[in-house]
DNA sequence: CGTGCAGTTGAGCAAATTCAACGCTTGTGG
DNA sequence: CCACAAGCGTTGAATTTGCTCAACTGCACG
């Protein structure tokens, strides 16, 4: 199987193709595994979106920078999330490992015509598209609301996604919190600090959150 | 043709079955016209997303109201645009008519078979739900910016959908504006007064505004 | 043992909101 | 036809929220 995806080094992401054999592990007839090193660019805005990617491990962020350096992040994506595909032939955004990454990478191509005669393939992908779009939808939403909201939220949404029911471990900097929520860091810190004040949350380290009031930060969600 | 759809108003919206014959148009096969007051509910959120609708004349807003009376825009729609289309069985966000309102409406069972059978009616719901995804993310973009920008954004976006290049015949209140900027309606207008003041805009009537420095205001967009 | 990065905290400031008043248009009833 | 109420929009003043600038801490890595 190694040797095959070697053989067919031009049908996988160029990053692939240039990797040296050890440095990529097939999984399954549907793609190769990759991995990123800590802010490793995975594609760039208005490159061709090929490829589908789903995490492995690790974490992954994809954003825009505006003209003025402002920086957007769409989303973040963790163990088990789909992201890359794009709803026409560019990438809309760029995609980083916000920590040491593994990916398993698709080419779309693939995936796209074995859904024109596999209806649940079809169903797949139209729910991945889906859930992207409930994502951006949500995401906007939670853009109206006030600082404190949306680091209640977000802080929500995690604990949702992580393994653990009450306890979170951030793979990203502030930073990368405030450019997703449109704040400063200083305001995402003062936020965690306050949260934390008032019995919310404990922080044993900054990358780590323990929901301590769940209800309480629920009804500062908005 | 009318007649026909008589004797199956039971595929057709509530509303339309409810009507009386004189008040609703067949078009094509393809679905029925029905009209909506200005400020008629279309459908609410949570109802079940059976229908989609393609505006013929007039304006339709999106929109989700918060636990404590916020409410959000999610988007507005103008004529030729397709709404409805929803990732679930459920719609994510009620529907109401900006203005008194012309929609064709279609069933989404229809068009999803349809779709099973021919491949460019597929591509066609892809292309609706992919021009859904990019709004949103382009509307969580705008969010992160100024109160300037969000407005200076929005007229561009609005004059892009124009009929005519430089001049916008806004449909929706200031108030409409505000909650799809997340904004107040005293900062939509004193933006509106400050664009006028630098000359990006000319403002004839509340509702209406001329593009006077199209430059200036992409510059403003961010 | 420094150097650099990530995070926190404080003080002052700018942007947007809140509260309030007022003008204009529209529609309605006397 | 006029008067007046209601809705929409604008403007002003005070307040609040979050941002900017700056200093400082803790920690990891050379």
């Amino acid at each position: 199987m190694l040797m095959q995806s070697a053989v067919n080094a031009r049908q996988f992401h160029p990053a692939v193709a240039a990797a040296a054999p050890g440095e990529r592990e097939a999984v399954d007839m549907m793609g190769v595994v990759m991995t990123f090193k800590r802010n490793a660019e995975i594609y760039g805005e208005n490159e061709a979106a090929d490829y589908l990617y789903k995490v492995i491990s690790g974490a992954v962020r994809t954003y825009k920078v505006l003209a003025d350096g402002r920086r957007q992040i769409g989303s973040f994506y963790l163990p088990g999330d789909v992201f890359g595909l794009e709803v026409g032939s560019e990438h809309a955004f760029s995609a980083e490992a916000v920590t040491d990454t593994r990916v398993l990478v698709t080419k779309r191509s693939v995936l796209v015509s074995r859904a024109e005669r596999d209806a649940s393939a079809a169903r797949q992908l139209w729910e991945v598209a889906a859930r992207e779009l409930r994502r951006a939808q949500e995401h906007a939403l939670a853009l109206i609301k006030t600082a404190e909201e949306r680091v209640a939220g977000f802080l929500m949404d995690m604990a949702k996604r992580s393994s653990q029911p009450d306890r979170i471990d951030l793979p990203m900097s502030r930073q990368d919190i405030a450019d997703y929520l449109g704040l400063t860091i200083e305001t995402v810190s003062r936020t965690f600090t306050h949260l934390e004040a008032i019995a919310a949350i404990d922080l044993p380290s900054s990358r780590r959150v323990v929901l301590r009031n769940r209800a309480a930060l629920s009804r500062l969600t908005g």
